[in-house]
RNA sequence: GGAGGGGUGGCAGAGUGGUCGAAUGCGGCGGUCUUGAAAACCGUUAUCCCGUUUACGGGAUCGGGGGUUCGAAUCCCUUCCCCUCCGCCA
């Protein structure tokens, strides 16, 4: 959410990043309601005062009137303010500058590449080949019980997956990150928040939570989400709180199951385990200070932290600035780290690094005292610490050897017990 | 699943229809006293919104939403959360 008086006031450059971002929203739409909605609620405080009179002298017929009045005014609000509202959570965040401009990822343009590049002296198979013939991944099965994007990770992918989460929670131990494991099922409200509602809401697996056999009990009732990243919870477990500077950044880590699902994206990656309806995920959240450089020298040092594990990893990357259309409304910047995929022959997002400013926070309202005195919202930035199985299947493919054996990347190897599969 | 109690300012805690944005205590800030500090005493101390704009005016807010009333922290409905007891269960 932005502030509405920056809408205001800097309404071209909000109009530019509605049309880079690729954002459907009528902005003027929202300028007329905010005058509407503002006439009117001065309106209802003159009404206020002329009532507070009229119940000092207990004037019930100037008071029924009033009341009258009243209520004909707040009838005419409501509908302003929730459309007002509605339209608020959809304007974008201003992009950085140095974001490329375009629609989608083709505009993603590349702005770090490690030095080598994996040599294959055969032609490299795909992971979904070598997890099956390895009996590291059962699809059938997976599909059996989940149904289309269903898997099961199996012996030493599973024991791998762990041990990649387990690396990554020691590099967040390391650097002082808080590490949680937050619920997963959330309500809505953290959703929006986070800045996934409403825009996400065909992504994001709905929970019927209880009385649905008696629908006039359960109209009522608040609706339960599984939460696409702990992201959601780690930001929205802190709305509605004031920080004080001094104890700014705050660095989270959250361990969670991860539910997306996936749809919009039926074509797109039908098999294996690059596109998956769950999956395990180590992330990192940081609430900082309003301040551009501190943004930029987390922004990069959050980075830095993935960059360390697939370099541990020795999996050959590349990092993306990502394009104005493809980072999502929210954001002001975000760097996609990829990796090679031998088997696909192609890259693959591991995560995305992103700072967002204060456009989660406007929304879940957190703000701190800054040592002026002054109350700001802070700064919200978020980055992949691990995700898997996608990750397992991007080690598969480069450490595999031509007889369809994996070597185990050594750092690994404490966690699955061998050098080799086959 | 059943029965009951409760959500009030930074914290504790009064208030059950008007005089309440809200007693009192603690904490915070300023001052008096003191060589300094403590104690004591005096004063002050919520957030948000709108308009005017250095001091200003007004409104909203007692978990959230709705209702009753001339008038709601207070009454009613609903929802969220917390606590106690019983039951069930990992």
């Amino acid at each position: 959410m932005l502030d509405i008086k920056y809408i205001r006031e800097n309404l071209e450059t909000v109009k530019n990043a509605i049309k880079v971002k690729n954002v459907n929203i009528d902005i003027d739409r929202l300028l007329e309601l905010d005058d509407k909605r503002r006439s009117l609620a001065q309106k209802l405080e003159q009404l206020n005062v002329q009532k507070k009179e009229a119940a000092k002298t207990q004037n019930h017929e100037l008071g029924k009137k009033i009341k009258n009045d009243t209520q004909k005014l707040e009838a005419d609000l409501k509908p302003i303010e929730t459309e007002f509202r509605d339209l608020m959570l959809l304007v974008p965040q201003i992009p950085n500058k140095s974001s490329p401009i375009g629609p989608d990822s083709s505009y993603n343009a590349e702005i770090k590449k490690c030095d080598s590049m994996p040599k294959f002296a055969f032609t490299p198979k795909d992971h979904i080949e070598l997890m099956t013939k390895l009996d590291l991944a059962d699809f059938e099965r997976g599909v059996k019980i989940h149904g289309f994007r269903g898997y099961i990770l199996k012996n030493e992918a599973a024991l791998m997956q762990f041990g990649l989460m387990q690396l990554g929670l020691e590099k967040m131990r390391e650097r002082n990150f808080t590490i949680t494991v937050p619920p997963v099922v959330v309500r809505e409200e953290a959703l929006i928040s986070s800045g996934f509602f409403p825009a996400a809401k065909d992504e994001t697996y709905i929970l019927q939570s209880k009385g649905s056999d008696d629908e006039s009990a359960n109209n009522e009732r608040e609706g339960k989400f599984l939460a696409g990243t702990a992201e959601v919870a780690l930001v929205h477990m802190h709305s509605n709180e004031t920080f004080k500077e001094e104890d700014l950044p705050i660095k989270l880590c959250g361990i969670s199951s991860c539910f997306r699902t996936e749809i919009g994206s039926y074509g797109k990656d039908s098999r294996g385990i690059y596109r998956i309806n769950e999956f395990w995920k180590v992330e990192q959240v940081v609430i900082c200070k309003a301040d551009m450089e501190e943004n930029e020298r987390l922004f990069n040092e959050m980075r830095a932290i993935s960059e360390e594990l697939i370099t541990d990893l020795k999996l050959p990357y590349r990092v993306v600035n990502t394009s104005t259309g493809d980072m999502g409304a929210g954001k002001y910047m975000m760097h996609d780290i990829e990796i090679w995929w031998p088997g696909r022959k192609d890259w693959g997002e591991f995560g995305s690094c992103s700072s967002l400013l204060d456009w989660q926070a406007r929304r879940a309202n957190i703000k701190y005292q800054a040592k002026s005195g002054e109350k700001k919202h802070v700064y919200i930035l978020n980055n992949t610490m691990v995700a898997s199985p996608r990750l397992l299947g991007a080690i598969v493919e480069n450490y595999q050897q031509e007889d369809g054996s994996v070597i185990v990347p050594e750092v690994l190897r404490r966690f699955v017990g061998k050098d080799i599969i086959s």
